[in-house]
DNA sequence: CCTAAATTCTATAGTATTATTGAAAATACG
DNA sequence: CGTATTTTCAATAATACTATAGAATTTAGG
């Protein structure tokens, strides 16, 4: 038996060793769940993917469900603290919105299947899972929506903006911006163009 | 054998009631497959919403990918049309521009779940099946952006607007309208908002 | 190298799924 | 009413799916 000081250091070696490959599941399961679905996705899918055997899975999770969570979890993170500090940051609201913009369209860049699966597969999760990232997804909203209002009151939005809608067209936009993207549009002149419509509209 | 003159009204009425049932089956398979998706949607969940045996719907579909198919072709139909018919028809381009944002938002009041079905589970469809479906947003998505670029030629809209990222942007924001819709928000202010956000801007 | 733990595999239970077949029931119509 | 046609159903084939159990294999550390 391992002495006192000792044993924490083993054990948090192997526990990290252990989510790495957690991990590496994760991205296989993200990646077909993006691909194919939550429902069309199949465990055997998953598990081609990473070139492993079926039962393999299960060995990191109890249960597809289980693993969609993670997925979404993983897909969310970091979304209301990112948003927070640009809210509590100073600046124009114009150049709030930007980083807003982008700060929600950034990680389709290095987490998109993550994104997609959340974006697309969360709505699959049985009540009890989908509780929580409700409750993200509802303060998020919210933190965009007192941007819009702070600038509605700071004289930088129009008088009459309807926030509430606004703030939904809005993330529904960033949300959009990946399936933009073609050989000639690219993730930032999609953020750009967001921020240039919602902003200053089309007309001239 | 009844005689020429008679045999094809008699096959008329026939084929009528087969296809009126067909078009109850078709409702009940689009509203489950709108409630849980495409590869969550069992035939029996779609029997059971109809009141009727799972292998009775079969009598109406050779295969669920049919089924699928055939919700996606009500889903689109006549978009096109009213469309070009925007853009035939006079008038200035903000008020072009606000008539084809309703006619797409209009029919998420009358079929939403083939409107549902079509945007979220088309995907799911075999390669062959999809490829009609894929012509047919291609060339909605082209005449949007005729729509907006006609709009910037005639000097309504701003030189320099992005008309191709526009048409796609404002797209998409008539695909979700369906789901800013709440107690306190109607389609009709949904359709207003977002025609007033991309003509105008939200900045003062 | 040897051993214990960690990881993966084979085999499989149990259930769900799409689709077919042929019979039964309902309907239409003379 | 009786018969032919349409519609639905019970039974089931064939396959796919999630998850478990226990054995085999691999890895890590002494």
């Amino acid at each position: 038996m391992p002495e006192g000081g000792h044993a924490p250091l083993l054990k948090r070696g192997k526990k990290q060793k252990y989510r790495h490959r957690q991990q590496e599941v994760l991205d296989a399961a993200a990646a077909v769940i993006a691909r194919k679905g939550y429902h069309g996705a199949s465990t055997t899918d998953i598990a081609g993917e990473l070139g492993v055997a079926q039962p393999s899975l299960y060995y990191y999770f109890a249960s597809k469900d289980e693993a969609l969570e993670e997925i979404c979890r993983i897909g969310t993170a970091g979304y209301l603290e990112r948003l927070q500090a640009i809210l509590d940051g100073g600046g124009a609201t114009r150049d709030k919105i930007r980083d807003a913009i982008w700060a929600h369209i950034e990680p389709v860049l290095t987490i998109p299947n993550y994104i997609k699966s959340f974006q697309r597969e969360r709505r699959y999760l049985p009540a009890g899972r989908r509780q929580e990232l409700g409750r993200l997804t509802g303060e998020y909203d919210m933190l965009f929506r007192l941007l819009l209002e702070s600038g509605v009151v700071a004289g930088d939005l129009k008088p009459g903006l309807d926030c509430e809608l606004a703030a939904l067209m809005l993330i529904t936009q960033c949300n959009a911006a990946q399936y933009y993207v073609g050989d000639d549009v690219s993730l930032a002149r999609t953020s750009a163009a967001i921020a240039d419509v919602f902003l200053a509209g089309a007309e001239s």
